[in-house]
DNA sequence: GGAGGTAGGTTTGATTTCCCAACCCACTGA
DNA sequence: TCAGTGGGTTGGGAAATCAAACCTACCTCC
């Protein structure tokens, strides 16, 4: 039987690689150099360059150049790459609540002033998008 | 220097290896037995076997038994389990956006009627979680 | 009672990754 | 000239992955 044909699956293709999501929280958090996603993420040199090569050629990423002699280059987020923001977003929340012991060791404060507790709502009526809230529309040949 | 500590890297370690959220995209479609599991998400037995223990082990799935002579478990969604619901729908989310080509394998309807789209908002405030919005409340150490 | 099928793995051996340390190159600054 | 920085690449050994075969325990059919 072949795989299920699936965007999760096709997302993991990109991002789902050991420490990809971890380079692109380095981006995020405004570290954007390959000596920096190295030693914050603690991924060795040789896989970082790999994964970061991926992840240019994958479109989420792009090389800025920030010097010239030597040329010197940053990663800088696409629009896809921004666009993986609720994904770690969730994923945070997640490790949060069922796998960090003790302290948190980041928590976000809302623009509301609130810290942030995120929640994944539909964006047509804001109700949650709760597990039994969703009925498939399309069905997946089985 | 050592990585930071981060709920993400901790969430990673936990469902951030090769077929652990197909495993459990499989269980939230309901097809809870190895070999479904197995068969439609195309992962080898033996890694497929040892995702599954890790994942009990860690509290996302639990073994449920289904038939004793011979005996037969399922695997279902413990809590934390259910709680990886809003990861797996931003994932797949990005996947629709930015990977899948052509016509999207499956499309969730919201039970409001309309096509799930889904965003991360503030619980408090119902506002999005946008990147701009966000503020680091407690800063992790350099 | 044997043959075949189902379910849930485990074992085996070959192939890929991963990790770490060392190295390289182009520059800068002292 | 010599150390240091930034951004990688290279090499060898350890670990993980893969596909296929195998195993156990049952059930069904003939």
């Amino acid at each position: 039987m072949a795989p299920r044909s699936c965007s999760i699956a096709n997302a993991l293709e990109v991002v789902g690689e050991r420490w990809s999501l971890l380079a692109l929280r380095e981006v995020f958090f405004g570290n954007t150099r390959f000596d920096q996603i190295a030693a914050y993420t603690g991924a060795s040199r040789d896989v970082l360059a790999a994964r970061l090569k991926k992840l240019v050629s994958a479109g989420v990423l792009e090389k800025v150049q920030y010097s010239s002699q030597p040329v010197r280059h940053e990663y800088h987020l696409t629009e896809a790459g921004r666009a993986l923001h609720p994904v770690l977003l969730m994923l945070k929340e997640w490790g949060d609540q069922y796998v960090t012991e003790g302290p948190l060791p980041l928590v976000y404060e809302h623009s509301c002033g609130r810290a942030l507790e995120p929640r994944v709502v539909c964006a047509y009526c804001g109700e949650e998008a709760s597990l039994e809230s969703l009925t498939r529309a399309s069905q997946p040949v089985h």
